[in-house]
DNA sequence: GATCGGTGATGACAAAAGTCATCGCGAACC
DNA sequence: GGTTCGCGATGACTTTTGTCATCACCGATC
């Protein structure tokens, strides 16, 4: 039996997922989790083969979650099945150390097909976002230019974002600047967006 | 036998609530969509006794889908499955003649159990979603306040916006300055990102 | 018939955002 | 030792955004 952990925030979609591998008679969910802290706990007690991480859960998310994991259970093969084929996402991933990168877009039974090929040592990513992941290159902001996007993106004003990150606001204008640069976009809303395209927040 | 159709554009997730409904003894899936026009083409066809309409798909949302379908096929009834518990959400499914509102932060026994429900002649709707729906109030945005707003919600310029509706630019800024202040924001971010909160785009 | 709200527009003004050159500091790299 | 890069900052400047007053037109509503 293939012992596999579940880690979803979506309650509705884990219970049905859950019961999805359940039926496949080689497989066996061993836990369940729904955010990355959860998920390490659980992980820690029931020793899974395998564990499915979604990438957007509250408290911790499952690229920082797989990575921990690959520390605590190196012998734990990590599954990333995520809503949004960025390339930035599927990058971080495999940096992570998973075995296999997975869209929910795709068919059901290639949940169960993709946790086998794992286990027998094959790597699992869709071929055509590969190749955006690759052409896309590395994430170009640096991590100051990422932090100050990222603390824009909810609408602050350069005044916001320099008391939160504790920079002066022509600062926070200057990385703001650059990363619009770098982004090709015309301004900071543009720039959130194609930056979180690519999966570089 | 309960006959439903299942509307949901995640592959994965749509085939593990169908798996998971097939489950039940007393329900079938006679039909499944990735999108809404494509729900209204298999419920002509497959004239299910309950539909399950995702909102966030492509080429028609949920709510669109659901009112036509009220249209189309009185006697069917609709139920929304939604990620976000959004006020305006819950407020357009109900003036759409939905029958249910669920999130899919629930448990997914809960399904299941608001299906037998709904074809019960009851209606499912949570207690704590119903009150926010209601104390939020209705969308005060004019319509042409929310396409000016839903228009720059992509970063466009006042300019880009403009010629997208086919306006002056003053008057661009005039709808962006009022959707602004109706929602209590600082700048247009931060008033679409209100507006979306509340399910008013 | 008056009032009100939504639509569409203009002009003036203030505030915020974005650009650019320039500086100093420290760490990494060849 | 020189170069490069990220970090942090300043000042000057332009462009964009946001606010406000005001106008006109239309349709609904009382």
């Amino acid at each position: 039996m293939i012992r596999v952990l579940l880690a979803e925030d979506q309650g509705m979609v884990r219970g049905a997922l859950a019961t999805l591998l359940g039926l496949e008679e080689d497989i066996e969910v061993v836990g369940e989790a729904a955010d990355g802290e959860e998920a390490l706990v659980v992980a820690e007690r029931t020793r899974p083969d395998v564990a499915l991480l979604d990438i957007e859960m509250p408290r911790r998310n499952g690229i920082d979650t797989a990575a921990e994991l690959r520390r605590t259970l190196p012998d734990c093969r990590v599954i990333i099945l995520t809503t949004f084929g960025r390339p930035g996402y599927l990058r971080s991933a495999m940096e992570a150390g998973a075995s296999a990168f997975l869209v929910k877009d795709s068919p059901a039974r290639e949940l169960a097909a993709a946790i086998r090929r794992v286990l027998a040592g094959e790597r699992v990513i869709d071929p055509a976002l590969a190749a955006a992941a690759l052409s896309a290159g590395p994430n170009p902001l640096s991590p100051r230019e990422r932090e100050a996007l990222t603390a824009a993106a909810d609408g602050s004003t350069i005044g916001d974002v320099a008391r939160k990150l504790h920079l002066s606001e022509g600062t926070v204008r200057n990385y703001l600047s650059a990363a619009i640069r770098k982004t090709g976009a015309r301004n900071r809303i543009e720039a959130v967006r194609a930056a979180q395209r690519q999966g570089w927040l």
